[in-house]
Order: structure tokens, then sequence, then C-alpha cells
RNA sequence: GCCGGCGUAGCUCAAUUGGCAGAGCAUCUGUCUUGUAAACAGAAGGUUAGGGGUUCAAGUCCCCUCGCCGGCUCCA
């Protein structure tokens, strides 16, 4: 056997000759600033990786994803090390990396409060100073078994190696090649400090963490399931450096800040009386105006793109939901019925039964399609009781809902300019940034349908989304079981995406409902049923919209665009006057002619977010003008009254951001 | 639904080991007549989420229900 002394790589692109046993740290000569990780072939690997002959090498940098991931997922593993040294009888579940930090899952007795929550993260501050270092070992099934016999769940994932692709985590763990055990190695004796079951790859050393706080902890389901028993997570997040952590912690006070629960009872917009249950807003005046105004909107430009107005109920019959199916197969997240002469009648949890309905009415013929039926229809779902949130999840809502019967021939148009006609809404409402997602089907039993439909629909889909130029992400097997779907995910001010419009072509329910029209040929035909909502519904977009303006409104759907301030009740008339002039000019206009001083009436307004205060006092009475302050603070002290109101006009009229 | 936390005036929050339910803001009434984010004074406001229990005594301890918050699961 003949021994190699030299090695041929290729090293971040140029190629190298390095010494035999030379690892991967020891090739990027990484000095532990940023390079943390190296990509091998393609492969992920920790720096202690032993190259070999013709591998390609790539510097994995902290602040890299990979690189933020391999911490974070390191940063987890110091995490479980604090806290089964501290609770020594917590058994393991997972811990992977996630979006902003990381988690891990202990089986425990007693749940984590807040103060143990401190000490978990004190200790691992004291391990990430001490330098510990990872060490990748590779071990038999057998050995595993063995090694980790007081772990139970990890056990369990020794079984289900090769799993991986499980959208549960369990991959991180284990992945689907050989097994592999990380010690943790104290710097300086070398000694075992603690392992854990883990396909890596890993930091070279603890210390190698800049920036870590563990931020909350929470039931989860072993391995995501309700059936299973429930472990305790932790969350923390983690960062290449202090500052990316600081950053991410202002986001998420900015967050908090612009959280619409909050917004909506401070500018008394909507609320949640516990009378009236969970889940059930009622809207205030003021949240009734700006709903009001998106409605009134949205209704002009779904006639513009050529729908008809329907009205249906909110209650029905039993027999109805047995027809569309969905007594079947949602029976459980629909309120229970009530009992009304012998018949069941549900509150309905969708609109689309009913719109089959006045397809239906009547015979249909080729020449009425593309039919576009549309409804704000109020719907209620019986959501569990953990899950409803604001007015992003709620029980009872309002649809912004259509549906358009078409024939095979018209759906690719006719899903094209829809996508179009979403984007141009959503973008009059100041959202700009979006992408979209494809939902599929895969090979799994749930879907019904025959699959030249499918492929026909979601060609269709597909190319609709290309034309718009957005990106598009593929979300194969996420289809509902009727039909593939588009959905519209929108980034607000901050970059949190919003899920909002969904397009979804749907082969059951024509099936269901037997619809048919009359095609130009005499026979009958089934028509294509795409569901359609853009807002998705009017509560949610509207939680949407006061986060992303973080309440101040556009003026155009400011519940309140502008008020009279007068410096002394001598100037009420005065700003009364221009108020009578804006309000013929259609705008939301009030005089503050309380007895407050004219800063308290200032800072009402502003609280208000209201987005044009009109001042007066003696100067301005005088010269029969007007003092403007806006709501970003700035002034504008003397403007003539008349073009204080075009300004003012303009402004309410356009469907921008000032 | 599950795990955990929480619920005191319209809002934000106090109330010692179980020992007289209180403040600021908002509201109302008066006074002040004001130039770009809070004038002054007074009044009113409570079955401490609801119900049950322990105790001489419960906002405080225990149980149930409702609601809210953070996670998990779910979202046609």
């Amino acid at each position: 056997m003949s021994t190699v002394s030299e090695l041929r790589i290729t090293l971040d692109g140029s190629e190298r000759v390095v010494a035999a046993g030379t690892t991967a740290g020891e090739a990027l000569q990484a000095d532990g600033k940023n390079v943390i990780a190296a990509r091998v072939g393609g492969d992920l690997r920790d720096l202690a990786y032993e190259v070999r002959e013709g591998d390609a090498i790539e510097p994995v940098e902290i602040g890299s994803d990979d690189g933020r991931a391999i911490m974070r997922h390191s940063a987890a593993h110091v995490m479980a090390q604090a806290v089964q040294e501290l609770f020594p009888e917590a058994k393991l579940g997972i811990g992977p990396p996630v979006e902003n930090g990381f988690y891990y899952d202990f089986d425990v007795a007693e749940p984590f409060t807040p103060d143990d929550l401190k000490r978990v993260e004190k200790r691992m501050r004291e391990i990430v100073k001490q330098g510990q270092r990872f060490s990748r070992r590779a071990v038999s099934d057998e050995d595993a078994r063995e090694e980790l016999a007081g772990e139970p769940y990890k056990l369990e994932l020794i079984g289900i190696k090769g799993s991986a692709g499980s959208d549960d985590g369990a991959d991180v763990e284990v992945g689907a090649g050989e097994l592999t055990i990380y010690d943790n190695l104290d710097a300086k004796s070398g000694d075992l400090r603690w392992k854990d079951l883990c396909r890596g790859p890993h930091l070279p050393t603890t210390r190698v963490i800049p920036a870590f706080k563990l931020m909350r902890t929470g039931g989860a389901y072993w391995r995501g399931s309700e059936k299973n028993p429930q472990l305790q997570r932790i969350y923390g997040t983690a960062w290449e450096s202090r500052d990316k952590q600081d950053e991410y912690l202002k986001l998420l006070e900015e967050a908090e800040k612009r959280d619409h629960r909050k917004l909506g009872a401070e500018l008394d917009l909507f609320s949640f009386p516990n009378e009236i249950g969970s889940g059930l807003a009622v809207f205030h005046p003021k949240g009734g105006v700006v709903r009001r105004v998106m409605e009134d909107y949205s209704r002009r430009r779904h006639e513009e793109e050529g729908y008809e107005f329907v009205n249906t109920p909110h209650i029905t019959k039993g027999d109805l939901f047995e027809v569309s199916g969905h007594l079947g197969w949602y029976k459980d997240d629909m309120f229970p019925p009530m009992d009304v002469d012998g018949a069941d009648y549900y509150l309905k949890p969708m609109n689309c039964p009913m719109h089959n309905l006045v397809f239906r009415a009547r015979g249909r013929s080729y020449r009425e399609l593309p039919l576009r039926l549309f409804e704000f229809g109020s719907v209620y779902r019986f959501e569990k009781s953990g899950v409803v949130h604001g007015l992003t999840r709620v029980r009872g809502m309002t649809q912004d809902d259509a549906h358009i019967y078409c024939t095979k021939e018209q759906m690719g148009d006719e899903l094209k300019n829809l996508l179009g006609f979403v984007l141009g809404l959503l973008r009059d409402y100041g959202l700009s940034e979006f992408y979209l997602e494809l939902s599929t089907k895969d090979d799994s039993e749930k879907f019904i349908g025959d699959d030249a439909d499918w492929e026909e629909a979601t060609a269709a889909l597909k190319q609709a989304a290309d034309e718009s130029g957005l990106e598009l992400v593929d979300d194969p097997g996420g289809a509902a079981f009727y039909g593939p779907k588009i959905s519209v995910q929108a980034k607000d001010a901050i970059g949190r995406t919003w899920q909002l419009s969904t397009i979804q072509v749907d082969f059951n329910q024509p099936k269901r409902f037997e619809l048919e029209y009359q095609a130009a040929d005499g026979t009958r035909q089934q028509p294509v049923m795409i569901h359609r909502a853009l807002f998705g519904s009017i509560e949610r977009f509207f939680g949407v919209l006061l986060e992303h303006y973080a309440g101040a409104m556009p003026p155009w759907l400011s519940p309140v665009q502008a008020v009279g301030i007068p410096i002394g009740d001598a100037h009420v008339l005065h700003l009364d006057k221009i108020a009578a002039r804006l309000k013929e000019r259609g705008v939301r206009v009030e005089v503050d002619s309380s007895s407050d001083r004219m800063q308290k009436k200032i800072r009402n307004a502003q609280k208000q977010k209201i987005p044009f205060m009109l001042l007066a006092g003696d100067d301005d009475v005088a010269k029969d003008a007007v003092s403007f302050r806006y709501r970003n603070g700035d002034q504008k002290n003397g403007v003539p009254i008349d073009e204080a109101v075009d300004e003012i006009v303009k402004a309410v009229e356009a469907r921008v951001q000032i």
C-alpha cells in the first residue's frame, strides 16, 4: 500500500496541492474569524473534515445562510447541554436551526419557568466562553443505541434513520447516511462534556457563537403530531454579530408596536367583546369607515372587471353541505347545527355552495361564460380555541369571495387576467412586494379528479404566474384536495410575509353540484370553477394593512382625514368654514372645538394618526389662510385656503401613502 | 384541542406573610382662551372576568367555567 503525501484539491475555485491529512479548516487556513465550516463537493462539512484527493472546497462564512444555520444548530447543542446539566432528568427531543434562531425540545417533569430560562442562558454563556470543541464521530446503530440508552427519543430517531426529507426536523438529527454523534470536548483537557446524536455539521468550537438569547418556551408535540406526547420547547435566537442580533430584537419591538390588536384599541377601530365570544370582532365607527372604504373600492374594481354581485344567506340547511361534501370533510371545523323544525341548520363556513346554486338556478349558456359571481360573504368557522388570533384568525369573517365559472378554453386567460387584477388591487392598497406560491398535488391519495385536469389547471396557473414576472415558489402536495392553487404572499413595511389572496381551481364542486352549461354545439358541458378571494377576508386584510402602515393608514383609508385645530375659541368659525368646504369635496374632516389646549389637540390628533392637522390662529384668520401640520411633524404655515383644500382633496383621492 | 402564563376602573398599572381596593390617563363639571405632542381644580368611576370552596377574614390560597397572551397542532 502506497502512502500518499500530497493531495490535489480545488480550493475556493483554484487548484492547490496540500499535505495528506490536511483538514478543511487547515486548507482554508481558517483563523476562526469568519470561516466556520466548509462546503465540499456540495456537502456541508465541519472544518475538521479531512480533505481527499480531488475535493472542491468552498469556505462557509458565519454570515452566510449556511453559516448561520450551522452556528444556530450549534447553539441548540449548547442549550441542550446547559439544560441537561441543570435538569439531569431532561430527555432530548430534537434541536434544529430555524429562521432567526434555533430550538430544542425536552421531555421534563415540569415546564420551564422564565427563571429556569435565565439559568439556562447563563450556563450557555459559560459553555460558549469555555470554547468546547465540537467533535464528530461515526457510530454503528448498535453503538449508538448503547450510548444513547437513556435517551428514548433519540433511540426512536435511530429507528427511523433514512427518512430524511421528513418535515419534522428529525433528519437534522440523523440524516439519511451513517449515524454520527457529536461530542463536546473540553478545550484544554479534551474530556467529554456532552454529546448528541446529530448529522452536523457544527462549529469548530462553542466560542464561535457571537450572539444569542433565549426567547420563549412552549409546548410542542414530539415529531409534530398531536397524537404524540408533548415536550417542552425552548426557542433561542442567534446571530453572527451582536449588531445583527440587536437589529433583529429591534424588529421584534417594532412588530410589537405595530400589533393590529393594540392599534385597534388605540385608534378605536374594533374590539372583541367577551360577551360575544372568542374570535368575533365588532367594528367601531372609525373601523367601520375604513372597512366601508375598503369595500367600496373593491366593489368598484370588481364591477370594472366584469363581476356580478350576488347575496346569499348566512345559514342553510345541512342538505347544502351534504351536496357540497363539506359536512363529510369539515364538520368539526363548522359551528354545530341548530335544530329548526326538525332540520339541522348550519352557519356557512364558505360561500361557494351558495354561488353554485345561483349558477344552477336556471339553464346556462356558453354565451354567459365566464360568469363571475361576487359577494362580500360572511362565513363562520369554528376555529379551535387555541388558534384564534386578533383579526387574522377569527371565527366570523367576511370574505371578498367570488366564483368564476368558465369553459376549459377560457381558463388560461381567465387566470391570467385574474392574477393581474389581484396584484393590481393589492398594489392599490399600498402593498408592493410579492411572491407567488403554486400549490400542486403529489402522489398521495387525498387528491380527487383526473390527472389530465390537474395538469391542465396547474399549467394554466403556472403560466399566469410566470407572466406576472414574480418569483414563484413551488409547494408540492400543498394543494387542496379538489384542485391546485396560487397564493399571493405579500411583504409588509418591515419585511414580514403575509399570505393574502388565493386563486384555486376546483374539480370537485362542479361535479357534486352537477353544474352544466350548454355549449355552442348543443352538448352539455361542465364548467371550470375558480375560487378566489383577494383580501382573503376583510378582517384579516384590515389587520395586515394596520400592521403594514403601523396604524398610519394612507389618507384615502384614514377614518378621519383632516382635523381642524383652533388656537383659541375665536378661530373655530374660520376652521368650520374650511371644514365645510372639505366635506363638500368628500373629505372626512372634524374640527376639535373642545376646551383642551391647542397642544393637547395636536397630541390627540397625532396619536390618532390623522394625516392632516389644520391649525388656525389670528394670523391665519387675518390672511384667510390655514396652517398645516402633517402627521410626520412637518408644518407649513399660512397656506391660502383654496390651496389647502386642493392639497387635501388631492391627497385623499390618491391611492398611495404620503 | 394540547402545554404554559395571565385576567384589579374605559386604558396603563399599584395594593407587605391572606387584614380598610388605590394612582395616572381617559370621562364629567368648573376655571383658564391658548401658535405645533399632555393647563389647573373638583367629581364620578369597582360584585377585583364569572361561579364554587378553604378561612374569623380572600384581589391574594384551592377547584370549575369564560376570555386573553406565548408556543404546538390545525387553517376547506
